[in-house]
Order: C-alpha cells, then sequence, then structure tokens
DNA sequence: GCTCGCTACTGACACCACGTCAATAGCTCG
DNA sequence: CGAGCTATTGACGTGGTGTCAGTAGCGAGC
C-alpha cells in the first residue's frame, strides 16, 4: 500500500526515487506519453508535483528510466532462463520470452515500439534489448562478432520475425506456446543455414525427437 | 516554391490544404512529433498559425494525415510495381520496397515504427501498411483469408524479417540490393514449406537462373 | 466597373502542463 | 532539547495548443 494519500511521511531519497520508479513502470504500458502527466504520477505517489523534479530533470527523463527499468526486467529474466548449455538455453529463451509476451502484452508492445520513436533514448532502449537479444543468440550459436554482413542481417532478421510472431501472438494466441517455442527455434536453425552459407556449423539441435 | 514569406495570397482550400500536407510530409521523418511545432508548419506555409486549425482540427490530426500521406506514397509504390504476375511479381515488390529504403532511410523509419506509439489512429496506420504489405504477399501466394494460425504467423513473421533486415540495410548497405532482394524472396519460401506444411503449393518459384 | 456578401485569413486571448524558486517542515545529531 | 540539514511544497514564469471576434481579398449581380 504505497503513498495513500494522506499521510504525507518524509522518506529517505533512494527509496522516493525507487518508488516513483515503480509508479512509472506501471504507468507506461498503460498510457501513452502524451497521456501521462507528472501530476498524475505525484497523486499516484502521494506527493507534490514539484518532487518529481528533484530526482527526474524532466518528464521526459521520467519516462525513460522507467521504461529502461521494464526492459531491464524482460531482459533479466530471459537471460537468467537461458543459463544452461546452448543447445537447450535457446528454446528455454525463447518459452520465457513468450511467457512474458503473453502475461504483459501491452507493456511488451510499450518495450518494443516505444513510444516517442524520435527520442534518441527511447531509441536507445528499444535498440539496447535487441542488441542484448541478438549477443544473446551469438553466444548460443558460438560466434562472436563481428559477422559477416548477409548473416549479421540473418540474425536481425530472425529477431524481427520473432517479435512480429510474438506481437499478433500476444493478441491472439490460436497456437500452443511449446509448438511456437520449436517453430521459431528450428526457423533460426534454418534462416541460418540458407544465410550463413559460407561453412558455418550451428549448434541450434533440434531436442530428442518425440 | 511554395509559400515564401512576403505575399500572402489568399488560395483555395483544396489547394492549402494540399499545401500544408506537403509541408507535413516534408518535417514527418525529419523532427519527432514533440519537436514539431505548428507555429514551424505555419511559417513554413506563409500562413498564420490559426489558419492550420481551420484545415486540421488538432495538432495530432495534422500529424496523422502527414503520416498517412507519406505511408499511402509507399504502398502505391509498391503496388504499381508489383502487379505484373505473381511468380516475378514478389522479387519486383521487394525490388522496389528496399529502393525505397534505400533512398528515403529517416522517412521509412518512421513510417515504419510510428512516432506517438500510444496514439490509436498512428497504429492504425502503421499497422494499415503492414496489413497492405500482408494482402498482397496473400495475393501473391494466391491464397485468401482467413489462413490458418500457423500459415498466418509465418507471413506476418516473414514481413517482420524484412522490416528488421531493412532496417539495419538501410544503416549500414553492405549487401547488393539484388542479392538482398534474392535472398528475401526465398526467405519466404522456405519459411513457408516450414510453417504451412500443410499441404500447401505456394507459386514463388525462383528466377531463371543466372 | 462599382457594390455587396461570402469566407479565407489574422491578432489577441484563454488554458493547460511543464519546469523553477523561495519558503516551510520534518528528521537527525550534538 | 535546540540547531542545522534537506525533503517537501505553494506560487510563479513560460511555451505551445486551441478559440474567437474582427478584417480583407475574391466572385456575383446590376
Amino acid at each position: 500500500m504505497l503513498g495513500s494519500v494522506g499521510t504525507r511521511s518524509r522518506l529517505q531519497p533512494d527509496a522516493r526515487r525507487r518508488q516513483l520508479l515503480e509508479v512509472g513502470v506501471r504507468l507506461v504500458g498503460q498510457v501513452s506519453y502524451q497521456e501521462l502527466s507528472l501530476e498524475e504520477v505525484a497523486e499516484a505517489a502521494g506527493i507534490s508535483r514539484p518532487l518529481v523534479y528533484r530526482y527526474f530533470p524532466t518528464k521526459r527523463a521520467f519516462y525513460v528510466e522507467a521504461l529502461r527499468f521494464a526492459a531491464e526486467q524482460l531482459l533479466e529474466l530471459v537471460e537468467r532462463a537461458s543459463s544452461g548449455e546452448p543447445g537447450q538455453a535457446l528454446r528455454a529463451g525463447l518459452a520465457t520470452y513468450l511467457g512474458y509476451v503473453e502475461e504483459h502484452a501491452r507493456p511488451y508492445r510499450t518495450i518494443l515500439r516505444g513510444d516517442l520513436g524520435g527520442d534518441p533514448d527511447v531509441i536507445a532502449i528499444v535498440d539496447g534489448v535487441r542488441q542484448a537479444i541478438y549477443r544473446r543468440v551469438l553466444w548460443f550459436l558460438g560466434r562472436e562478432e563481428p559477422l559477416p554482413p548477409l548473416l549479421r542481417l540473418a540474425v536481425l532478421g530472425w529477431i524481427g520475425f520473432v517479435e512480429a510472431v510474438s506481437l499478433e501472438w500476444a493478441e491472439r494466441p490460436e497456437v500452443p506456446r511449446a509448438e511456437l517455442t520449436e517453430a521459431l527455434a528450428e526457423m533460426l536453425r534454418q534462416t541460418l543455414a540458407q544465410w550463413g552459407a559460407e561453412g558455418a556449423p550451428v549448434a541450434t539441435t533440434s531436442p530428442a525427437a518425440t
């Protein structure tokens, strides 16, 4: 029961900042940047609007920090799930990823699309998620940067494939998660076989046949 | 030399509206929504700010209309290029698409990402482009809606693949356009072979070997 | 070719949300 | 228990959106 109106307590800066960020994370994905008013944020935290400016220099900065926090949650989840040995890790990571999409459809959309398309910081975050996934995939494959141009395009393209499928699937989950996980993993294998044809041995073996 | 400051002529509503839209199209993709000021738009058109409100009820509406106009330009280009017989049309459409990306990297990014991610109208436009491409691909394949769920995901995923590759390629065009066109077309064939495995004959044959 | 009316067009205003600053009030430490 | 530090706030300035009464250019009728 954070910040219920009535009692205005004096908090330590760390606690206050964290509380504001949590409010922000909850709001990002519910309302657009335009609709988000700092007055509203302050009210939700039980404080006055100027106080928000003590912790965040501007509305954009606040929004960006909240978005970054949400993005880190997703990434941490996936990293944690996919820490096993590469062959299995890809499927574990995909399944976790899809699980997050399933439960947080709207925040996911915001993290991916990123309201405020023009803002460099927002672009940095959205691309940051993509890049983290990219590096993870490289780790799955046992490869390191720099990749040959076509192979790099293949991996980035596959990530785009996963994102597009996830967005559609979040709205119409007509395919079981397990089946989708397997199809996406297999898809990566095939894509690499075609685009990275310069004799690159890949490690994404299928699991034991059913 | 439209709207040079100094002479303020009285235009017909159609002409004025069109002029404003052209100014808008030029600005979208150059500056973000936030940075776009109607004062600036009015000045570029050589009129006063209130007059803009005679033609567009709100700043958002103006931005949306301009974005829609830009999106329609891209779509019309692709449609026109891919009106031949299906087998060849896919590659012609892809090549034209990539050509647009090559020449209008920043506007393309805006059309695709869509600043103002939260706005329903903007979402409608961005998804509209995607849906038009989707229908076009269906026409290539000789199929009609509704598709089986997995096949639908495959086509949408492939479009996501193309978009992701295009965005990266726009910044680092290290692969010849022709090669990329061919790889993407072949990619669609393979994807459908895997995801639409329920005996769907597909029409994307390779062109005559070079 | 002059007048008259219609309407494209503008200057000035109200409003709202962001961002600032001096003043206040609640902890903490001697 | 008093003093000082600082988290907190009410009141203000500012910039950009959206509104409205008033003005000026273009066509119609005689």
